[in-house]
DNA sequence: CTGAAAGCGCTTACAG
DNA sequence: CTGAAAGCGCTTACAG
């Protein structure tokens, strides 16, 4: 017992302390079935004792497996992408792995970042969003490590893939109000449309096209607008079309905002119009009379996402290398 | 050049495909200006024209420095600690360290994900939320490594902190309400009131007792009523209170839910009735006639914990172990 | 400016 | 069931 600061107890330390040997620290850590009962317990209460915790890096690098996943994300601000490392992390945790976690919201830092995580020697990569550069799917292929893509449609790509159709949920849920019996429906939409609003807004004119509606009622706010989007959206396709009796909206946000702009006329929802929202946020619950959406599943994506990787990890083969998520439909009053 | 799957190239690959000793290669990469211009060119040509990527574990374990930070949150469900992530990643990235994340949904497992953490040897761990085990904190305090605890009133706890006090905020608010000349003023809390609640209605009481209000209009709504809370409220603290003039809502939503009753029993906001809000979140916005609330911080609490780290970890010492982060209150026009 | 050698703390066949 | 030894891919004094 002295007072100096004393480094972290290594393996060695505590083979010492208990008397036994390197490699019986270890397996008692590693394989606890292949050493006797009672020599486990005296390696485990010296651990206790000296308050041992294994050195991953070390083992990581021994092993050559480190046990951790990857996890590229374009922002935390998207509450679906932070949802969906909530339920990677969740799987993950379970099995044992960690979660190594970059956020590369600049396009062109993607590769450096990428060097950093692929330099960790992770198991695996989880991508989220779907643009990546010439540079980084090459860094990635040449790591040779499996991959798999969210938020993206299934299909074959990089690796594995997992995700739904966005193009498919905003078709469905357009033909809803074509089923209420509605002619006339808009789409509200924003102006910076990235390559996932689009599949939406293509699969509301699907919709339409498929019911010999005209597909042309279209507006596209600001990025920015916010709830005042769906004001904005109401108030222009109403005058290209007076006859409007709903719109389909690429977000509940902007549908929060046509269902308030709707209380502002007096129209009464969804009697006199009706609106359709997507993504199942809060306020769809809250706004009155009770936003119809389209519910996505980030954690069972996420969780998926670290099924297909441990599995291939573990076992080197897939069952199928891309999964389906399911959208749900939530009805509420708004259609 | 066989076909066979070669293994990922080596510093010693590197070093025999450039024609020179390891140490020069690796010198290359961490101490550039050690070695002369023509032969760093040759190093780093052949880098490319392998594919080297530095294995980062192997780093690790030899200089004893990962250059990685672990976060520990309870949550990705609620967006402040998402967006103290995406702060505290975007610094930590821009200052060449990883994000080691961690998300403990249930306190009894906390301690088997610090371990797992502490295992890979992070050179400082970030910790959300409060409350934490005995166990927890003895291996934090034991692995002997820089910890910020964010999102707790910035005083001394386990080693730094970083955030602000919610009883001021609330409190800051709430004399808002008073400066005015109300002089009957309720609160809209929850039900299930956990500290950080409980912490904002006492800042309110506070301001009532030094203006020499009453601080009993106190409601407390079901913990998933949404909007509707807002609505619970004001019809009960009116009951009680007839005279009432304003309310202070421990959230947006509760307060937006107050601003809708209000419009619905026509009372002009604020001439006849005042409503303040907390979190700013987008509907404060959006409602009319806008919500003036508090507006939180949680990138700047994110990015404050990093540098600390990052000074503590690269330095040894620290300017200051607690830091506040101001919150700041929007003005709109609901007060 | 460049290099040979020891070592970081584990794991992994291989013996006993 | 237990152990001695080599090795994972780097970094770090220390020489030259």
């Amino acid at each position: 017992m002295t007072a100096v600061t004393r480094r972290k107890p290594t393996m060695t330390d505590l083979a010492n302390a208990a008397g036994v040997s390197l490699m019986t620290v270890s397996n008692c850590f590693k394989q606890p079935h292949k050493v006797h009962a009672d020599t486990r317990k005296k390696v485990m209460d010296a651990a206790a004792a000296v308050g041992y915790v294994p050195n991953l890096i070390a083992s990581s690098l021994a092993s050559g497996s480190s046990r951790m996943v990857a996890a590229l994300v374009p922002s935390l601000r998207n509450s679906n992408f932070a949802t969906t490392l909530q339920g990677l992390g969740d799987y993950l945790h379970s099995r044992g792995y960690e979660l190594l976690l970059a956020v590369a919201e600049d396009p062109a830092r993607e590769e450096i970042v990428l060097r950093n995580l692929l330099g960790r020697q992770p198991g695996g990569i989880v991508l989220t969003g779907g643009e990546h550069s010439k540079e980084s799917i090459a860094l990635i292929r040449h790591a040779g490590v499996p991959v798999v893509e969210t938020w993206i449609a299934p299909k074959p790509g990089l690796d594995m893939a997992v995700g739904f159709s966005l193009f498919d949920a905003a078709r469905d849920i357009a033909q809803l109000l074509v089923k209420k019996g509605l002619r006339h429906v808009g789409w509200a939409g924003f102006e910076a449309t990235s390559d996932r609003h689009l599949q939406r807004q293509r699969g509301f004119q699907q919709a339409m096209k498929d019911a010999g509606l005209r597909s042309d009622l279209l507006f596209l706010a600001p990025e920015n607008a916010g709830f005042a989007g769906g004001r904005l959206a109401l108030d222009a396709l109403v005058r290209k079309e007076p006859k409007l009796q709903g719109l389909c909206c690429v977000t509940d946000v902007l549908a929060a905002g046509a269902l308030f702009e709707c209380m502002r006329r007096g129209w009464s929802v969804p009697e006199q119009f009706s609106v359709a929202g997507y993504g199942d946020f809060e306020i769809a619950a809250e706004v009155p009379p009770g936003l119809t959406t389209v519910k996505t599943n980030g954690a069972a994506i996420g969780r998926a996402a670290g099924e297909m990787l441990v599995q291939k990890i573990e076992t080197g083969r897939i069952d199928s290398p891309v999964r389906q998520v399911p959208y749900e439909i939530v009805f509420r009053h708004s259609l």
